[in-house]
DNA sequence: ATATAACTGACGAACGTTCGTTAAATTAGA
DNA sequence: TCTAATTTAACGAACGTTCGTCAGTTATAT
């Protein structure tokens, strides 16, 4: 009960200053209590961090799969685009993404072994789900090409170069943009014509 | 003379461990002095902070305004690629370039408007002169589309993921992958076919 | 001799963490 | 059901450490 607003104020804050950058005291004034407080909820700092990188984790997987597993696959452009939008869907909703995204890339050095194990997790999840449903696509003969890895690893890149301007600031007229920029020349990329 | 050493060291600790996670005691020991040192060379931490910021900011934007201005600019399709081919050299070859995206997207809140403008002043920069080329392109039938705007944003979107994957880890083959997968298809939907 | 750059020493503040204590809530036994 | 024992969650105080910063002093070099 508690212990989820510690996580919740701890998000914001490791979001916004960092794993250094966010203090304990910080978190708990947040929250309403005193810092030592939190040592009944969590052992340390670490302890804190690690909980909250996991419970991003499992959301964001989670997301990601029930998308997956709710689309019919046959319609490519509907399906692909649906995903980008999902996934600015999941920046605005909650912070976990933001946190996800900043720590996959920039951990606390000490923690970088167990963050990049989870991240890399996640990661070749959802590859092997692209790369497949591409493959299907291919076989099927509605997008080009012969293997599946390219178009895969070109969405992958769409999708960075989304959640980059997401992060960014939020210049809603911007990201609209840049998205629309993206996807229209992704799709003329592997689409017949 | 030696404040380049220690912004040398500033950078690579700034790099690695965010503005708050750097100490002036680390950076000074890795140059071979005491911290207390650095303030005859720079005002405080902050002051360090600002002038690494700025030596990366230079280095970045000279060398894509070398670049361009090398150039025949009538060959896109080896034009852009070796843009891509600059950007993972500057990576390899400094870190400057990777101090200046950690800061772009994660920079220390007491700074982040300091930080902002400059980086939308090369953002603007790089931006515009795209832009130039794109519409010259396309007015001389080189590739395909109508308004300029398009292929910019999905070139800076390829750019972005190409960062992303460089500070990502060194996985060299993973980054050959990806980066060779956005180009095609990037490649695929700016040009006639 | 003057200026520059390094040093030692010390400062207040903040950090994460541990301790012992208190008050409230929960459980156990009669 | 009433009481006693236990657990839980918060607290103030303090720990040792590190932080960035400043003042005064020594060494180096022009």
């Amino acid at each position: 009960m508690k212990s989820k607003v510690i996580k919740e104020a701890a998000l914001k804050f490791f979001t916004i200053h960092g794993y250094e950058g966010a203090s304990l005291s910080q978190i708990a004034e947040e929250v309403g209590m005193k810092k030592q407080s939190i040592y009944a909820h969590f052992k340390g700092k670490d302890d804190l961090f690690l909980q909250v990188l996991r419970d991003a984790k499992a959301t964001e997987l989670s997301s990601k799969l029930r998308y997956f597993s709710k689309i019919d696959s046959q319609n490519p452009e509907k399906d692909l685009y649906g995903f980008l939008q999902l996934i600015i869907e999941l920046f605005q909703k909650n912070e976990q993404l933001k946190f996800w995204l900043r720590m996959s890339f920039f951990p606390p050095a000490h923690l970088s072994k167990a963050i990049e194990r989870e991240v890399i997790d996640i990661d070749e999840k959802v590859q092997a789900i692209l790369e497949n449903k591409f493959q299907n696509w291919i076989n099927a003969k509605i997008i080009v090409g012969d293997v599946a890895k390219t178009p895969t690893f070109a969405f992958l890149g769409v999708i960075d170069s989304l959640m980059m301007e997401l992060v960014y600031g939020n210049d809603g007229k911007r990201l609209k943009d840049k998205l629309e920029a993206s996807w229209t020349v992704f799709w003329r990329g592997i689409s017949h014509q």
